[in-house]
DNA sequence: GAACCGACTTCTGTATACAGAGTACACTGA
DNA sequence: TCAGTGTACTCTGTATACAGAAGTCGGTTC
């Protein structure tokens, strides 16, 4: 009789929900960095005890987007040029391994993701344009066939996440973005590994200079203003 | 005066110490694979309380050590030979990538770390020559200076400690390995880039492709003994 | 007036207590 | 004998309670 019940995924936990919304506040700094977290506060906000806060904090802390403050307790991690530059040189090498593992199997990226991405370039929305980027990376990482490279690109492209909503304020020429992003997906159907994942590999170099310089200017501009 | 205080690293508490007990035991192969984890048992065991432990291993299950058994509760992550090739291809990713970067500044590996890898090698001793291994790859992490690839590296390590332990009961001719690591280092030193990161996707590929087979036998044999 | 010492306050980490979910087993009826 | 149902038990997740560490502030002394 039961013909195709979805097994209905365990209801997700305080603890995870307790992450997820902290996570979505330091990515959309809406907890801005350097805030000073207390774990009973964060607790009476979400309405649930100190113990899933706490579980939650560990698991942000171990991602890096939380850290030990220096007199007590946690802080939201402040944006930092060097940890940026880090945090891309490793997404783009896992770019680079999907981008390969994908060609190799000559998916076809849905072409919508790339028309919908150029809509969003033309748009002010800051936020759907880093939504449309994040799809269209995540669905190579799909495409790859290895379930570990989103999980660890997942943690990455939160911290880049936040880097982006604060400083890409000014919507610069997208555009050339999604022009790239086509010029991968085409090179990823065409099933030319060594030049999809060079293609990717570039796009990832070019998009971290640009960020670490924009990073650069806002940190010192907010520097100026803080004093 | 202060002249040189070490910072004392803050010291590490249950969670931290608990998490560390059970990564060593899944990763030596101590807590078997397929091992129905009960929080009361452990925490009897590690003389602490349930807390800790549930922490623990709420962080062990992010990254895939042990997983949610069917009917409850959590067991010890079972090898599967899929997995194990999904965490070589990344950090495959991840060593091209420290390789590349260690040979940019022209870093010269501590020849000692070789020298050591050779006696382990010519030994019985698995764990010494695994450590040998680590420390090799470390060395390469180190010497990119971004942190965040030793960081990550680290648990795929762990990963392949487990298949490593199980399945390198023969010694195999590890000093093709060795030689192997020497030429690499000397690529990097030399500040080879692209060849270092191509001798090291290699290095990893074909260890890959070893111990997937191993790991196949040694799933196939105990299979048949299991029933 | 400045520096040092001590008590108070605050916050975290750990332990214990409690409630709910799910399984296993036994009992009943066909 | 087997299927089905109900009950009891086990184990997890969450809340609360407790103890210790570390900072802050005020008082005292030089």
């Amino acid at each position: 009789m039961p013909a195709h019940l979805v097994k209905l995924q365990s209801a997700p936990d305080l603890v995870e929900r307790v992450h997820r919304a902290l996570l979505d506040a330091i990515s959309d700094a809406s907890l801005a960095p350097g805030t000073r977290l207390r774990q009973e506060e964060i607790a009476a906000q979400l309405a649930v005890s100190r113990q899933p806060v706490l579980q939650a904090l560990r698991l942000l802390k171990k991602d890096g987007f939380v850290l030990d403050a220096p007199g007590r307790g946690l802080m939201v991690a402040p944006l930092d040029v060097a940890w940026m530059r880090n945090v891309y040189q490793v997404r783009g090498a896992l770019d680079s391994l999907a981008a390969r593992l994908a060609a190799a199997r000559h998916w076809r990226i849905d072409p919508r993701l790339i028309e919908h991405g150029r809509k969003c370039a033309r748009g002010r929305n800051i936020k759907a344009m880093i939504d449309a980027d994040m799809a269209f990376h995540n669905a190579i990482y799909a495409a790859s066939n290895n379930p570990l490279i989103e999980l660890s690109a997942q943690v990455h492209w939160n911290h880049l996440r936040r880097v982006m909503g604060e400083v890409l304020q000014s919507s610069r020429q997208r555009s050339a973005v999604w022009d790239e992003h086509e010029t991968i997906a085409l090179a990823i159907a065409k099933g030319e590994a060594d030049r999809a994942a060079a293609l990717i590999h570039q796009h990832s170099e070019t998009a971290s200079d640009d960020l670490a310089d924009r990073l650069c200017q806002f940190l010192k501009s907010n520097a100026g203003e803080a004093s």
